[in-house]
DNA sequence: GAGTGGTCTAGACCACTCA
DNA sequence: GAGTGGTCTAGACCACTCC
């Protein structure tokens, strides 16, 4: 045996090359955990580790009693990076700069009391920035923080930090929903350098603290933004 | 002890939450392994696996002999599920219709061939198709199928059933590239009853087997789409 | 009821990395 | 060198679900 010994990756790639190379074909039911470390020399515990990661992969699908099935059709994961904006400007190579654009304690209303669920009135400090990678324009932020989960956020000085690397240290979240979208730069254009109109990549996120939000937050990218990740 | 026991959800969450409410700063040291078994009396591999999880989650970074801090900078991960077209638009309750637009057999250059590492000439076939929730079009899809990886596609009926879901159930893939942007529509415009030049949004995906690509696709939506998680 | 995955334990050795 | 996480084992009990 070359093999030192059977690890859950090692089980875990192999598995995956018999679904790759249709071994398995999809739908079909492969062997038992049981039976698999038998064939691997492994204890159990293993095999099941190499297995709940091929099912968190989406690569196949597990029930009780009824065995491990190799997926139908694959609902895999994406898997993105959220990282600052910062961060994401310098692994790309390039330097960082901020520029602050204002800032304005509002009462909640519209469209936006009602995404965060907060009555008409809530406090929320509403923040513009602006993100630039080299001396271009990288991304825009608009965004709201509500001062009822963070009061700090009333006070706090954003025109040398973001309030995104503020609340990163300050306010942690435990929940999240992130959304991507296009459309057609509004407002926002002049700070970005483009035309009026033309397409932009949005992210919006919204974050919790336990059920009172946090923040909500509009991230505005000239099309020449790319979102990529590889799997 | 109300708890039956100690399992690794409620150690994860435990942990996740003295975070969350700043028992543990960002930066901080948290106890080791052997400590937090002891104080959940629980088993190092049940702690293990929580904090394993959170590392995951990238709430915590894990070194050895540095042991487990955590994080400054939450990389947080977004997940977002890659279905099918057509369960996509189900999902969403809404009637999923299927239009086939062309094919052709063409021979690879310029960025197609680069993207996909291919010399130039290599046998590729064009596919397009429109996929539509309930009469709304939905999703234009633009796809290159490499067919010396896949030489069962030259023959594939796609006229009922859309490329994806053939290669899905006949061309399993291990590796993959994701991309998402805004751009301006183009010649899909009329497909998707949208002006020229309107913002939409586009996601590629290439697919690989081991090193062999097997597909590079262009999906393209009216910017009305949003792509959603949470988290 | 029975079979399969889900989880936990106690103990062990290993691998990496910091000092 | 020593400390911490990374992984593996052997065995056990449990929970879900199909028949």
């Amino acid at each position: 045996m070359t093999r030192s010994r059977a690890s859950y990756r090692t089980i875990r790639d192999e598995i995956s090359r018999r679904i790759a190379s249709r071994v398995w074909l999809p739908g079909a039911l492969i062997p038992g955990e049981e039976a698999l470390a038998g064939e691997f020399g492994a204890a159990r515990a293993t095999v099941n580790r190499a297995l709940r990661e091929l099912a968190e992969q989406g690569l196949v699908e597990r029930r009780r009693k009824a065995g491990t099935r190799v997926a139908l059709h694959p609902v895999r994961e994406a898997r993105f990076a959220i990282p600052l904006v910062r961060h994401e400007v310098e692994a790309a190579g390039q330097v960082y700069g901020y520029r602050f654009l204002s800032s304005v304690v509002v009462g909640a209303k519209g469209q936006v009391a009602e995404r965060l669920g907060l009555a008409d009135g809530a406090r929320l400090r509403h923040v513009q920035a602006l993100h630039l990678a080299g001396s271009a324009p990288f991304q825009f932020e608009d965004r709201y923080i509500i001062l009822d989960t963070v009061p700090a956020a009333q006070d706090a000085d954003f025109s040398a930090i973001g309030p995104n690397e503020w609340l990163v240290e300050t306010a942690p979240f435990t929940h999240a929903e992130f959304s991507f979208f296009a459309d057609a730069a509004g407002k926002e254009a002049q700070h970005l350098g483009i035309a009026p109109g033309a397409p932009v990549f949005v992210g919006e996120r919204i974050t919790w603290l336990a059920e009172r939000p946090i923040t909500l937050v509009r991230m505005v990218h000239p099309s020449r933004y790319r979102m990529v990740t590889r799997l």
